[in-house]
DNA sequence: CCCCGAGTTTACAGGGATTTACAACACCCG
DNA sequence: CGGGTGTTGTAAATCCCTGTAAACTCGGGG
């Protein structure tokens, strides 16, 4: 057994991922997704900027070659506005495009075709060194309702919820989102670690349980509500 | 080290240049010098030791491949006293030393033969964001749970945990991420050595040896959780 | 050659998670 | 209004993941 331990943190750091090619990018983005990152996509310029300013990933993974503009550009685009981390992928062998993306600020840059186990090692070892711990909060409240996610535990005025894994999983992201719809997308990538399929009820039976562990608001009604077609909303008080 | 704007060539900084083959040695080193680097060489693992430790440059070089004792395990030898940085060379698509360089600590990867320009143009990359890199710290708290990683320890309130080689690793991946899930295959990656595959469950055996080595929680609950289908979690109180 | 310890694989139990089924709704038309 | 269509609520059945003990494997001593 190598004893290979050099710490490696972020499990969960989010990345954005630009590629023109769809078959590597899903086959990167599984596998990535598989290790714990939380991995958003886009196959041009255009859409990743938007990507970007939307999410503000915690790095991002940009192929050099791409119709419209080019990866270079995105980089400089993306420096532009702070100090995310960039990783370029590159052809093997394009030296100029290398230098040029060091020199214009990327923090590294891989060969294509790499294997996502490459990927995966050196995102970790630039968010190693880069990622000054994000500030997730360690309690979030909403009325009586608090939230530990370190601890994994979700109290009803000071009273411990039992709540199943998923049931937990749901209700986080619920509380994260309160007052706000969230999509049975997002419940079900987020909080089941699947894409959404539309005959799947998973999602409506753990829901079901978990309205029935919190109680109800002042008027009566259950504190998880159904938007048609749309998805959930935790309701505030 | 002075200068940190970008892509202004970090005035003579020092490098430990180190591989067997003589002729691309002395090509490197002219071009560094040329470039503002400070160079010193070695051919071979003993002498490059012995003039890190005399020397202590702000940068190693070394070539993965080497008669004597490796690259590998000069970059080990050279993370076991401190954190400066070291870019390996290697053999162009010898994927596996680069993954494993990578796991070990290398910041970075050039694929041989590069050119000199490339290859300053990646040191200089290395010691713009190493100058605001954080050390490792001698130890790393989670409540009452200490890890020292380069004593490969670790101890409850002031009582070391008997742990055997796998599970220290695991331990040590989820502490350096307590709080939040780390998936299994980073676990297995990362910690045993191995890609995670579907029916693997040694990791499962393992964390539920760990479980009854640690302390229940205040509330009764075990400290390692298990993420359905995302993996574990250290929780802290 | 046997024992020992660590790691892995196997086996099985129990409890969540998912699927199924059906009732109750909401919404969209004419 | 009143089907028709599609969606949600929930109980129940089924499936599958994780926890864990125990068997197995493999190297190193003695």
């Amino acid at each position: 057994m190598p004893e290979i331990a050099n710490n490696i943190p972020t499990a969960s750091a989010s990345v954005l991922l630009v590629d023109d090619d769809v078959e590597l990018v899903t086959l990167l983005r599984d596998y990535l997704a598989s290790d714990g990152f939380n991995v958003t996509v886009a196959h041009e310029g255009e859409s990743a900027l938007r990507l970007f300013a939307a999410q503000a990933p915690d790095i991002a993974v940009v192929d050099v070659m791409m119709p419209g503009f080019s990866g270079i550009e995105v980089l400089r685009r993306i420096r532009s506005r702070g100090s995310t981390p960039v990783l370029m992928l590159t052809a093997r062998g394009d030296d100029e495009s290398r230098i040029l993306g060091l020199e214009l600020g990327a923090d590294d840059y891989v060969a294509k075709p790499c294997t996502p186990r490459e990927l995966s090692a050196r995102l970790r070892a630039i968010l190693r060194r880069t990622l000054v711990r994000s500030t997730t909060p360690d309690s979030v409240c909403i009325g009586d309702l608090a939230l530990y996610s370190a601890q994994r535990r979700i109290a009803w005025a000071g009273q411990d919820v039992q709540l199943t894994n998923a049931e937990f999983n749901l209700l986080e992201l619920l509380i994260q989102n309160a007052g706000q719809v969230v999509s049975k997308n997002l419940l079900s990538e987020q909080g089941l670690g699947r894409p959404f399929q539309r005959y799947d009820r998973s999602i409506d039976v753990h829901l079901s349980s978990i309205r029935h562990k919190l109680p109800l608001l002042p008027d009566g009604r259950p504190r998880i509500q159904a938007v048609l077609r749309k998805g959930y909303q935790l309701l505030t008080d």
